[in-house]
DNA sequence: CGGGCATCGTACCGTACGTTACGGTACTGC
DNA sequence: GCAGTACCGTAACGTACGGTACGATGCCCG
């Protein structure tokens, strides 16, 4: 859909009151907010449900970016792109506006015909399997990893980013970890992501190899 | 909280209905299946929020179990224990049951005032948390294991034994693993541990050791 | 047997909120 | 100038639901 100016202006008022009350806020609140009309808001949104879904939406598809190289990598490219990968990956799950989304998302994702969990899903999760998994592809073809399924690959490399980070986060723990412990931690993942699917490691370890 | 027979019965109603409707569901709803009156509830539990509390509480306390040894492990066992700990978990994070009340906890989590996200952290993560740095703690005094911050260790097993499992599933991914490949990823998420922190191997990643 | 107690079933109250309706205002094109 | 359009502000409607009140029923105990 796309969006004028001012219903941007709606859908950030929206987005404000979500990350403040800490729950879908209600019609009122936002028309309040954004300074309009209520009858506005059902014309462009179509009604609550609507609205919420453009509100995830819009800020779910803005989690893209950091384009990967796929071909021609070297060990210090790939390794490059995985930190780099990491690092927006903890930044974003850890902002506020993504915790609050999550949780909306999720506190949802139960109920029958919502689609607020799909969106969430597909944008998030999914949305990083497939940007990731090319790029470890290409480091295999460069002999540079060693796995036989890439999905896989792709699950430890997720559970070593994100750990309990997340699940801790949606649950309320107030502890958000800092940039620098962000970027640390980027950059140790993908060392340990290394030490376990580099291909100049002998596997000392449970993962199957192609062989 | 003491609770008698008839009291438990009402708890099952809720989360019957928590897990069939896939929301908190409403005091005549409760009332309703479990044949009761809804006074009764307000005697009982206080009211919505202590009837609901009640019922995470009851089942996020069932998660315990699993005793495991702390004092005079060889590697056997170690690994017996992690694995048996990981599919534990596993299974219980994936369990409708489970599903459903991380929703309904993550859901209340961002609003002030709310216990269920403190509740289901407390008796989710950070219990899996209490009782299994004892035991790395065990492995590494026994000389199987080496890592300087054992939080740090926890933190990487969990990361390698719940991966994007849990938050793929609380967005509504519908594909829940089977009992046998989650007894398989127990399984291997314990050797990509051991391969990461097991003090036999040398360490060609970015973990720190003790020296 | 009879009074107290716990519980059920149901009716009721107040409020929050999604949704709709409508009058008023500014801007645009003819 | 004037119709048409878009939007704002506010009032009103209907419903869902948390919470309360109350009579009816069964049970225990003296």
């Amino acid at each position: 859909m796309e969006l004028t100016e001012r219903q941007q202006e709606v859908l950030d008022a929206a987005l404000a009151l979500l990350v403040e009350r800490g729950e879908a806020p209600t019609m009122n609140a936002v028309a309040e907010r954004a300074s309009c009309s209520k009858e506005t808001l059902y014309k462009w949104f179509g009604g609550r449900e609507g609205l919420l879904t453009a509100t995830v939406q819009r800020q779910a598809s803005q989690v893209q970016g950091l384009p990967v190289p796929e071909s021609g990598v070297d060990e210090e490219v790939l390794r490059t792109s995985l930190v780099q990968f990491a690092r927006n990956w903890l930044r974003t799950i850890t902002g506020e506006a993504s915790i609050a989304l999550n949780r909306l998302a999720v506190g949802e994702a139960g109920i029958e015909g919502r689609a607020l969990g799909r969106i969430v899903l597909e944008n998030g999760p999914l949305a990083m399997r497939r940007r990731l998994e090319p790029v470890l592809e290409a480091g295999r073809d460069a002999g540079l990893l060693d796995f036989a399924d890439s999905e896989e690959a792709f699950r430890v490399f997720f559970g070593l980013v994100v750990r309990d980070t997340q699940i801790r986060l949606l649950l309320g723990d107030a502890k958000r970890p800092s940039r620098q412990a962000i970027d640390d931690h980027a950059v140790q993942a993908t060392a340990q992501f290394f030490a376990l699917f580099g291909a100049d490691h002998r596997g000392a370890d449970g993962r199957r190899r192609k062989t």
